[in-house]
DNA sequence: TGACTATATGTGGCTATGCAAATATAGTCG
DNA sequence: CGACTATATTTGCATAGCCACATATAGTCA
């Protein structure tokens, strides 16, 4: 990897919306779009550009099933791996990224119904 | 740590120039603005500028001696600091940022003559 | 096929950020 | 003080990225 490479990286992770979206498919495994809409409570234009940033970037990759489509983070390189669990622990710790989970919980049926 | 205050992080490293001027500053320690000048080989305005917003979020600390300032990287929180060490152990087989380091090698004269 | 749902994308406006060039600040030394 | 050097900051401009709103695409089911 380069330093534009490494900066490009780093542009992913450098928007609140898409580390709560990342913290979320990394702590969950596989979430459909709809999931993510209500967890986060942004709308499905907001979630879904950023989504499309992720997958651009070769961090998610997505699986369709009927309606939905299902994202989850792809594991590629031992750095983006590496700094990907790294968030993944430290936010165990940020009340904010807990909270989004926490509402996950509370609002999502695991089926999307 | 909420969502913003990582997304203030990453963005500190989403840039390419941030990113040499950081891994030669985790390799060599400590280092003045014109050692950096000179092993990047670009203009003083532009290092100087990313070495104000590396500064005023808090990852770099200054220390003046006569004429001559020079940074280091703030040891500050655990996650950042395990982030820039993986970022430093990532770069060594990166080609681009190895050859700044050889630049820094060959163009410096330790005190900045 | 037509209605409905889930998801993606085009467009326009606003803001943030990058660069270059010029200028300002601050220390040193004669 | 005045010349010189090192570093910081201002200004103007161009680009990139974000959001909201509207629209397009695609699958499902009756």
């Amino acid at each position: 990897m380069n330093s534009d490479e490494y900066a490009s990286l780093f542009k992913c992770l450098s928007e609140p919306v898409r580390l709560r979206i990342l913290f979320l498919l990394l702590d969950k495994g596989e979430l459909c779009v709809c999931d993510i809409v209500d967890t986060l409570g942004l709308s499905q234009s907001v979630v879904s550009r950023h989504l499309a940033y992720l997958r651009n970037n070769n961090l998610l990759s997505t699986r369709r099933e009927g309606v939905w489509i299902y994202y989850q983070v792809i594991k590629v390189s031992p750095f983006i791996d590496k700094l990907l669990a790294l968030f993944h622990q430290s936010g165990e710790s940020s009340s904010s990224l807990q909270a989004d989970l926490k509402k996950f919980s509370t609002c999502a049926n695991r089926d999307c119904s």
